[in-house]
DNA sequence: CTTGACTCTGGTCTATACTCCAGACTTTAT
DNA sequence: ATAAAGTCTGGAGTATAGACCAGAGTCAAG
C-alpha cells in the first residue's frame, strides 16, 4: 500500500490533485491508517493511470467519472443503457482519432516542407498544410 | 463575407467565443464594416475549423495559438526552431494517438462484453476492459 | 524524545475558456 | 419609420482543474 505522496510521485501528479479527484468521486483510497492517512493499492494505481490517460486525450473529469462508473450488470435494462452510453463514447473517440490524425498529418507536412524538404514553399503554415490535406 | 452571428452558427460556437478567440490572438476578422461589424472570409472559416479540431483533441488555446503562428520562412535559423517545435508537437500528438486507441479498445471490449457478448463477465468495467488490454 | 518530513481538513486563490449582462449603435423587415 | 434582431465594447460572473496555505496531528531517524 502506498501513501499519498508515494502514489503522487509514481503517477507524476500532486497530492492535491489526488485529494481533488477523491473529492469528486473519481477515486477512493482502498484504506486508511488508524491515524487517517490514505492508503492506495495496486488497483488504485491502475485507476489513476486510466484517469490520466483519459484526461490526456481530452476527456473532462466529469466524463471520466461516468466512464469509471460504467458497469455491466446482469440486469438487461441497465445493460442496454450502458451499451448505449459506451457506443456514444466510442463515436466521440473515433472523431477525436480522426481529428488528431489530420493534425498529425499537417504537422508532418509542415515539418517536411522545412529545411531542404522537397515540398513547394507554399504550404508553409499549419493552415497551408491542412488545406493540402483537405484537397 | 460572414457576420459574426453567421460564422458562429456555421461553426457551432457562440459569438462570444469568437470574440474571445480574437481577444487572445487566434483569429482576426478579415475586415470590418464602416460601422465596425466584424466580417469573416472563407479562410477565417478554415481557421476556426482548425482551432476547433485542435481544441477537440486536447490542445489548449495557447498551444493552438503557437501552432497557428508557425510559419516556415526562408531564414534558416528560424526554420530550425520551427522544425524543432513542430517535431515536439508531433511526439505529443503520437502519444495522444496511442492513449486514445487504448481507450477505444477498452470501450469496444466493454461494449462487446455486454448483452449476449461472448466475453466472460469478469471484464465488466472500463478498468476490467483496460487490464485485459494491458495483459 | 525531539526534529524534520509527511499527512490531515478546510479554506482561499489562480488560470483557462468561456458566458452573460449593460448600454449604445446598426441593420433588416414590415 | 419604427420595431426587432443583430452587433459593438467593456466588465462581471461561472465551471473546471487544480495550486497553495494554515494549523494540527503523525511518523521515522538519530
Amino acid at each position: 500500500m502506498l501513501k499519498i505522496g508515494e502514489l503522487a510521485e509514481l503517477a507524476g501528479i500532486s497530492r492535491d490533485a489526488l485529494r481533488f479527484y477523491e473529492k469528486h468521486g473519481l477515486i477512493t483510497p482502498t484504506a486508511r491508517t488508524d491515524s487517517g492517512y490514505r492508503l492506495y493499492s495496486k488497483s488504485d494505481v491502475l485507476r489513476i493511470r486510466f484517469i490520466l490517460s483519459a484526461k490526456e486525450v481530452g476527456f473532462t473529469l466529469n466524463e471520466i467519472h461516468q466512464l469509471l462508473e460504467l458497469e455491466v450488470t446482469k440486469d438487461d435494462k441497465s445493460c442496454q443503457d450502458v451499451k448505449q452510453f459506451v457506443d456514444n463514447k466510442i463515436q466521440v473517440v473515433n472523431q477525436r482519432l480522426t481529428e488528431i490524425k489530420k493534425i498529425k498529418q499537417s504537422l508532418q507536412t509542415l515539418s517536411n516542407a522545412c529545411c531542404g524538404g522537397d515540398e513547394p514553399a507554399t504550404h508553409c503554415t499549419i493552415l497551408g498544410a491542412l488545406s493540402v490535406q483537405n484537397r
